[in-house]
DNA sequence: CGCCTAATGCACCGTATAGTTACTTACACA
DNA sequence: TGTGTAAGTAACTATACGGTGCATTAGGCG
């Protein structure tokens, strides 16, 4: 019996042969994996491109080269990053709440995007080639830093976080602890030899790295 | 007319043109070089040889291949950073002298060899395929744990450390808090809009770390 | 329907790369 | 002083790689 085959009128839900949207994004998601896995040298077009369902060509077409694919890819996952922090809503919570809540986050989102870390230490081995000029990026993090600082203003307006602490320092202290056992956590494992993703281990860590934190932050 | 060409029963200080341990080192220091500036997939053997002014063919003659280069690289690293700590002499220092020492040791050594932390990420890029099963490595692992964990004792004995801290988690916050600023000190110039590398920013961190771990471990 | 543009596919290129083959040369020791 | 062995060299290979030229086709639009 003769379906409609294909219905140009018809509406969103029809299946596209050709849809570039699709194929963009099938490809981002195959390039993220595939970066993620082996860096950026040790990443493979070819391997991408098949992973995508698409062909090199496609590649090419939409993002010019490798290195404007792997822009491309780095600024949606900072861009993803930062859109998921601002969910927390930290801002309705105590501060000290606030604070366990980012540390918490942080982590979470680290064992849950694998690809970000080893994405970044790619970008860094490159000396941030692929973002330093970037407006977005500056946009996203100037943000970013002016809400952790205004959390560090109101627990210390509210006496519970010690006076005269930076925001940028405590990011980067924040970020440091977490990213730090996950990207080492292969090296780690061997050297300390324990199963650094173990789930016992997993509960160990944050829990030191909410009291490293607090701390650091809080007063007494 | 036939004149002495060369007498090789001249004495030690004699200039000589071969010599094996001098041009292993020269490419282990060419690698070292070349790894850490592109990575082990970035890396060329082409490259390796040259700047060592060596033969590429003494490269796979006394390292077997690529692979076996870095490991022996990586691992020199690890026993170098081992060595120097153990120099530090902390068990003849008052506990929380000899904890800030130590923070400022890891610091210091990262700036004044910042090949390291290349190479340590490229070690995790592949899930630490090298050092997995160096028994040299968790020797030396071993040691430097309980040297800590004698210092934590130490200083819960002479009531100026809190009890209960475990040495593995401090001795991965002390490196994170160093390493992650180095290793992502381009990205972080991005975000942060400042120049991670500047005498006074840092100046202001080792600062900032040192307070982080005074206030996780010491007493008040 | 038929046209035009954008999406897609295929086959190919030049080069750079890890690794090797076959050779020469210095020197320690008898 | 002669010789075996290890140090050193150069030219080469096979292939995998990032990237491209060009033909083909789907589908929105008039």
């Amino acid at each position: 019996m003769p379906l409609e085959k294909s219905r140009p009128s018809s509406s969103s839900t029809k299946k596209r042969v050709r849809d570039a949207e699709a194929t963009k994004l099938r490809i981002l998601e195959a390039a993220k994996k595939e970066f993620a896995k082996n860096g950026l040298e040790g990443a493979r077009v070819d391997a991408i491109a098949l992973d995508a369902n698409a062909n090199k060509r496609m590649l090419y077409h939409y993002f010019k080269s490798k290195d404007g694919l792997f822009r491309t890819v780095l600024e949606r996952e900072y861009l993803n990053i930062r859109a998921e922090e601002t969910k927390l809503d930290l801002e309705n919570l105590p501060p000290r709440t606030a604070l366990e809540t980012l540390v918490r986050f942080t982590w979470e989102y680290y064992i849950a995007n694998p690809e970000f870390i080893t994405l970044v230490n790619s970008e860094n081995l490159c000396k941030a080639a692929h973002i330093k000029n970037s407006p977005t990026l500056k946009t996203i993090s100037q943000k970013f830093v002016r809400r952790i600082q205004s959390l560090l203003d109101r627990g210390v307006r509210e006496n519970v976080f010690r006076e005269g602490i930076d925001a940028a320092q405590l990011n980067i202290t924040i970020a440091s602890i977490n990213y730090y056992y996950f990207t080492n956590r292969f090296t780690g494992s061997v050297i300390f030899e324990r199963d650094f993703t173990a789930p016992e281990a997993l509960k160990e860590r944050i829990t030191f790295n909410i009291e490293t934190i607090c701390r650091l932050v809080c007063k007494n």
